[in-house]
DNA sequence: TATTAACGGATAATGATTATCTGTTACGAT
DNA sequence: ATCGTAACAGATAATCATTATCCGTTAATA
């Protein structure tokens, strides 16, 4: 059994468990979920579910993805200027690294920060419910296109003009 | 001089030595920046201006901060469910607790955190830009009002289905 | 295989934000 | 002080990801 193909199977169970049905749009959606290596935006879903299912509509892609969320088997990152992602594998908070650029999201290692939702809600009071960690930078690949664009005008006015204090 | 004046002559003599041209209506949205305790929508900066101008537009409150944000001196909190919420008094990342019933965002202090851009850059190979730390929760009063609430089946059922398991 | 509530497809509605257009104004130069 | 002009403000249309709605279809159970 591939790992993709055991989550797939806990996904399964979880939706009937619940009740729900499983249709075969919803099993393209919990597939590609399940194979994917997380941050896949609606359109990436609905774009793949097409191959298997050309007739899906891309609200069955949100309804889909909106009851795994729900069931707390997706994890949605969402962005205020748009395009959603949405991870299948590890539907639990864990830092995410974006680049500004091109858009890519990894999963990097930072340590020690379990301790950290315990700590604000023993100062606070809140009863903490869920975290989100995020940074945002430019991947190598990215840096490496940006020093070919090189020593023309656009480039450096660009960079000159983002100041960062820290 | 007050905290908030100082923090509004620094807003206008960054605006000015850009450039940029002093208007009634931008300096009516610094001064709030300036004095709130942050975490304002665009939509309440907008109230508090129309106090003094009523004739302001919401465009221009928005392009206002939208430039403030573009010159590092106001901290955007996007939400991809709307709302986005702007802190002019700590422009640099810190962490957020936000209520998820009533909406209300306080800073709280998080030890040891300062570390955490360069660990990801140096095992990524990443520029690190930017980052965010975002805790979700029901604040103390929100918690009250829903024990209030109390033994009917509503509150009990919703309390039911958010499974968490982190 | 029949029943039916749940579901999928199509598309309209929503709503925060952005773009566009036009008349006005802050501000350095005169 | 006034002028000239690019920058600005107001009004409102456009955008676009997401959500809601409606109706025909179907998965799941008996």
């Amino acid at each position: 059994m591939t790992e993709s193909g055991a989550r797939l199977d806990h996904l399964v169970s979880v939706l009937k468990g619940r009740g729900y049905r499983l249709t075969p749009q919803r099993k393209a959606v919990l597939q590609i979920l399940a194979a994917s290596d997380g941050h896949l935006s609606v359109e990436q879903i609905y774009a793949r579910v097409k191959k298997d299912f050309p007739m899906t509509s891309l609200a069955t892609v949100y309804k889909t993805v909106t009851l795994l969320k729900e069931m707390g088997e997706v994890l949605e990152l969402g962005f205020s200027d748009g395009g959603n992602r949405y991870d299948g594998r590890k539907p639990y908070p864990h830092p995410h690294l974006i680049c500004i650029r091109c858009r890519k999201i990894i999963d990097p290692e930072v340590t020690a920060l379990s301790h950290l939702p315990q700590e604000v809600a023993s100062s606070t009071g809140y009863r903490i419910v869920n975290h989100r960690l995020d940074f945002f930078g430019i991947c190598p690949e990215c840096q490496a296109a940006e020093n070919q664009a090189g020593n023309n005008s656009a480039g450096q006015a660009a960079r000159r003009n983002s100041i960062r204090r820290w």
